[in-house]
DNA sequence: TATTGTTATACTCTATAACTATA
DNA sequence: TATAGTTATAGAGTATAACAATA
């Protein structure tokens, strides 16, 4: 019976990670490449390093991600006003467009998946999902300790 | 209200999706060759045509995939009895063992997820993940047909 | 000396196209 | 002629390492 919740949490999983990226996939925007143009959405124009943290991904990546996006007419690399090593992530207006957008596309889903649903639902939904969210992280740092402990054990013993 | 039930969820499906493969990344196991290995372990010694259908990808990239857990001694090629184009994708004991070992961490998982949990809230819980699951493929369906109508539109008009 | 962003290189995952061996 | 799997080639996304310009 739990595994039955898990596999539909895993299903939601595939195709909310899957399938609304391929819903903008279009005009040269990839997954990672919407993913960073969306974080300049949000936090306005940055620099390459602060992208690079806020992806969890290299500063060399970001070049790679950048090119793509300036390629295709959504961002534009700006000089930093006060560190000439930097460049400012901006959004120019058909990046500004397609992000506004996906925003609205964002907050119609939203509205679409939970909105009629009785309020009763929707509420023990978020709470039960919170709750889950959090014993979730937990499962995964303590599986990570084992698998270390694992790896340490089981290191040269069976090559 | 809506929204921060859908963060919540986007917030779980980023740790499954990611967190969870990396969890068993070790020893050459990338997700690509542990969703491979899985569907192996699912469906017993398979070949490669069927395995490229089960994962949604063409046969050349199984190639590369089986290559990958060969060298890593996952699984071996065995010979198709009664067709001798084809190769019978086979779980190696160390395969076997680490499939095994894969189910007990999921049961587990969900069973420390949701094994303690009100019953009630799981049963809304599962009740409501199932309806978003049905809304939401609807969701993406239409919204793809909205986009490649969009791209019709707009398709010559502002390069 | 430290930081920002780049070039150089390599690996994984994916795709199409052309080809070989079998059916 | 069709199918199973391969080689050849290409592109996206990721990583480390070495380097230039700037702080």
């Amino acid at each position: 019976m739990e595994t039955d919740a898990l596999d539909r949490l895993l299903a939601v999983t595939q195709l909310l990670g899957e399938d609304m990226n391929a819903m903008f996939a279009r005009e040269g925007l990839t997954p990672a490449r919407t993913h960073l143009l969306w974080e300049v959405a949000r936090q306005g124009p940055s620099t390459q390093r602060v992208l690079a943290d806020a992806l969890s991904v290299t500063p060399r990546n970001i070049t790679g991600l950048v090119d793509g996006l300036v390629a295709s007419g959504f961002v534009s690399r700006e000089p930093h006003a006060g560190d000439r090593r930097a460049t400012l992530v901006t959004l120019t207006p058909r990046g500004l467009e397609l992000t506004t957008q996906m925003q609205h596309g964002y907050i119609d889903l939203a509205g679409a998946l939970f909105g009629d649903l009785p309020a009763e639902a929707l509420r023990s939904f978020t709470e039960v999902l919170g709750t889950v969210l959090d014993r979730l992280r937990i499962q995964i740092a303590e599986a990570g300790q084992i698998a270390e402990g694992q790896a340490a054990e089981t290191g040269a013993g069976h090559g």
